[in-house]
RNA sequence: UGCCCUAUAGCUCAAUUGGCAGAGCGCCUGACUCUGGAUCAGGAGGUUUCAGGUUCGAAUCCUGGUAGGGCAACCA
């Protein structure tokens, strides 16, 4: 029953969505351009431990390469040795591990490349790409300027090339003392982006390294060490997230300087926060130190041995990393999705047990007193398709749970209370008759009639609202339970007021631990690392650490969705979910969009603006934008003297001006004339708006003359009626359903129509054409 | 201040690149005649942030607002 493996109960979906990551792959895949391969890595620092952030990456890069026939390496990104250790390198690997991945070969670490780094560096010396400075760690900072003001270059920044080649082995050898020189990039230190003025690449420390002991004292920057490490292992797609990508022109600059293609690139996409919790190392570590939490793997942690001490099975982690999806926008993540997924692999993992977890003794009144009556119950729902049953015992003294019962019961409780019925699951249905209290009023006892014709799946006629569990006094088995609660009482527990810290978040008593639980006498078989559903309560998982046979410890690893808890507001766990604050300020944004949409111009703009309307009988719009760049402006006269003005300006405004977006307008092909006769063969009918932009897009790409493409290409707009009339009774008969949807009503179907014919004429119909005859077709 | 990203169902996110606005969670109803909670089926829920523009057609492209987020170390 245990099931620590990779194995999962459902099918995880070969095909998942795609994502823009994806795309790039297919893309670089389809041009060859990493020479047919993916290769992607996973680069923890061992300096903490992994958790449910990381195990999303973990997902996305071993995934990835997986599904696109590469393989992912493992590489310790160890290059800071004050605060790494061996123990984060073993535990990283175990839970890699745990959560399904294999690295096969490819176990690598930063700090073995630190010769290969080492030369590099030299060689970029040797080119003039880098220098020895000598400024002190403050001095530096101060040159390097503001966000607002350029740096300074530093006085050292001209040395020779002897001079920082000597330095630099100096260095090398322990001749300086720590802060006394750092190796620089030579790059530019007037660069809007800080990281391009003269990053450090390498800095003087004497520490010892985990692995590498004393045999450097030098030790190079992520920044250098991270891009050159991935050029080493022929990493093809180098995946971090979106903070990094400040970083990547230093990543372009360093492999491009010492790497010939197909060399790696660099990908960013958004982390990924996750409600309920935090997960900087800081924050983790002070959790564990201050003692909120009994250690890394206490399971209210967000670390990944917390997720397995807890008992969530793998695949739930895995498939929670795919439903997440990957995007470039940083995302708050619903942590009831997790939840959802870990309930929904446990349900065909765990079978059903029962436990009361407070118990509050029955006694049946009309049942024999030495009688024993062994039922058959079984292990799983009949939607489970698992066989499997035990024996449980029923006798004349029960245990039921304290919250069972309600000598008041309030408005809708379905359970025991006196005079009440209830079914006891699996067995039959008691009514209580009396409830025996002690001397404070405290119920100790419920004395109950059984009907003895109500025996489960022999009772036709009966029901009774509710059913509950129950345990039998003589073979209970006395286990200890451990309830867990989320350990932040907000989604956000960074989001607190000033003077105040994500501590204040935590919640109260998140851990309850429950010694006076009874488990059935079929649990008196289980081993550590088995997991149950107690039912009506939750999952369960027997403690791998603290279970003993002697005494059984279960950890609870979530909760039922739990529906009276909410409707009765009795929640005894704090961490009901609330709804998130929505998002604040959109109502104030819809009061007031003032102003017409120009872009704000100065005076010369603005009389260049009035000039370009008038003279080429233009909106004033478009004579604005093109007034307030010149770029375009220039583009749009030239071509507008042999074309109509109003297209060319829509043409300039909005197509030219996105592709410049991506390339620039110098590294596209296309010219004023070209785009003018573009123009002239929309308005002369020959080509849509459609095919128009086809032709733009190999008029950007590759230039040349547009009625030329249009030949060679066979982009001539169909306007042939007859012809547009087979096509559309082709695509109605190729979508019967869809057609009786539209005319019953569904007219957004257009759309879908007209792309269908589009396809099939290769989008050469002409659009307006094309509309009239489907509207006749399906009238 | 600069650079980057985002805004779609109550919540978290998709939408095959301009062609039917979807999923999961949550919610409601029903079924399962043995889980109030498992499971299954069905349902409700949308002016795709706003204002313009391009287009036969815009969540998607262009312009301009508004709101929110990320990053700017001798850490990684």
């Amino acid at each position: 029953m245990s099931t620590d493996s990779a194995s999962s109960a459902t099918p995880e979906p070969a095909e998942r969505p795609s994502n823009f990551l994806r795309q790039i792959i297919e893309e670089d895949l389809r041009t060859g351009a990493t020479g047919g391969r993916v290769v992607t890595r996973f680069p923890p620092e061992p300096n903490g431990y992994l958790h449910l952030g990381h195990a999303m990456a973990v997902c996305l890069q071993f995934g990835l390469a997986k599904d696109y026939r590469g393989r992912c390496h493992l590489r310790f990104d160890d290059t800071n040795p004050e605060t790494e250790d061996m123990e984060y390198v073993e535990a990283a690997q175990r839970d890699i591990r745990w959560l399904g991945f294999d690295w096969g070969e490819h176990l690598y670490f930063a700090s073995d490349y630190f010769e290969a780094l080492y030369d590099m560096a030299e060689r970029l010396v040797v080119d003039g790409r880098a220098y020895v400075d000598s400024l002190s760690e403050e001095q530096i900072r101060e040159y390097r300027g503001t966000v607002t003001e350029a740096g300074r270059p530093s006085p050292f920044r001209e040395r020779g090339v002897d001079e920082n080649l000597d330095l630099l082995r100096r260095m090398r050898a322990g001749e300086f003392p720590e802060g006394a020189h750092v190796l620089r990039a030579r790059i530019d230190m007037a660069n809007p982006n800080m990281l391009l003025r003269d990053p450090v690449l390498y800095r003087i420390k004497y520490f010892e390294h985990y692995r590498r002991g004393k045999d450097w004292c030098i030790y190079p920057l992520y920044d250098f060490a991270h891009p050159l490490s991935d050029a080493i292992e022929g990493i093809t797609h180098s995946l971090c997230s979106l903070e990094f990508d400040v970083h990547r022109p230093l990543y372009d600059w360093l492999v491009d300087a010492l790497y010939e293609p197909p060399r790696p690139h660099q990908y960013e996409y958004a982390r990924r926060n996750f409600e309920y919790t935090v997960v900087s190392k800081r924050k983790l570590l002070r959790l564990v130190k201050e003692g909120h939490v009994e250690g890394w793997d206490d399971p209210r942690m967000p670390t990944i041995a917390a997720q397995r001490r807890r008992g969530v099975p793998p695949a739930a982690i895995r498939r929670f990393a795919d439903q997440v999806g990957i995007a470039k926008a940083e995302t708050m993540i619903d942590i009831s999705l997790f939840e959802h997924l870990i309930r929904d692999e446990l349900n065909h993992e765990a079978p059903r047990v029962m436990v009361v977890l407070r118990p509050l003794r029955v006694v049946l009144t009309n049942w024999p007193e030495d009688e024993t009556e062994w039922l058959d119950a079984s292990y799983w729902p009949h939607d489970v398709p698992k066989q499997g049953t035990r024996p449980v015992p029923f006798g004349r003294t029960l245990y039921i749970e304290r919250d069972d019962f309600a000598e008041v019961p309030p408005r809708g409780f379905h359970r025991l209370s006196p005079g009440a019925e209830v079914r006891l699951r699996y067995a039959y249905v008691i009514r209580c008759d009396e409830v025996v209290k002690d001397a404070d009023g405290t119920v100790v006892e419920l004395r109950c009639t059984v009907d003895l014709d109500s025996k489960s799946g022999e009772s036709a006629g009966r029901r009774v609202k509710g059913t509950i569990h129950w345990v039998e006094a003589d073979h209970a088995v006395p286990v200890e339970a451990r309830l867990y609660d989320r350990l932040f009482s907000i989604p956000d527990p960074e989001d607190v007021p000033e003077g105040q810290s994500f501590l204040d978040r935590l919640t109260p008593n998140s851990r309850e631990i429950v010694s006076t639980a009874l488990a059935e006498h079929s649990l008196s078989r289980a081993r550590a690392g088995d997991r149950f559903q107690f039912e009506r309560q939750g999952y369960f998982y027997a403690d791998p650490v603290d279970f003993r046979p002697e005494r059984p410890v279960y950890i609870r690893t979530i909760t039922l969705r739990d529906t009276w808890a909410r409707v009765s507001g009795a929640a005894e766990t704090a961490g009901t979910a609330q709804p998130a604050p929505s998002k604040a300020g959109r109502q104030s944004a819809v009061e007031e969009s003032s102003g017409p949409p120009i872009p704000a111009l100065d005076a010369d703009q603005e009389v260049e603006a009035r000039r370009l309307e008038s003279r080429w009988g233009i909106a004033f719009e478009d004579a604005a934008l093109l007034a307030s760049d010149p770029e375009l402006g220039t583009f749009f006269e030239q071509a507008a003297a042999s074309a109509e003005p109003r297209s060319v300006a829509n043409w300039v405004v909005h197509e030219l001006q996105r592709e410049r977006k991506e390339r620039g307008l110098s590294a596209m092909a296309v010219t004023p004339a070209s785009l003018a006769a573009l123009v002239g063969l929309v308005e002369d009918g020959t080509l849509s708006s459609r095919l128009a932009k086809e032709v733009f897009a190999e008029l950007v790409a590759h230039g040349g003359e547009p009625s030329a493409i249009v030949e060679r290409r066979g982009l001539v707009q169909i306007e042939d009626r007859a012809t547009l009339e087979s096509a559309v009774s082709g695509v109605l008969e190729a979508f019967p359903d869809r057609v009786a949807a539209y005319r019953a009503g569904k007219t957004g179907l257009m759309g879908f129509f007209v792309g269908q014919a589009m396809k099939a004429t290769d989008g050469k119909a002409n659009p307006q054409l094309l509309r009239e005859v489907l509207e006749a077709a399906l009238a």
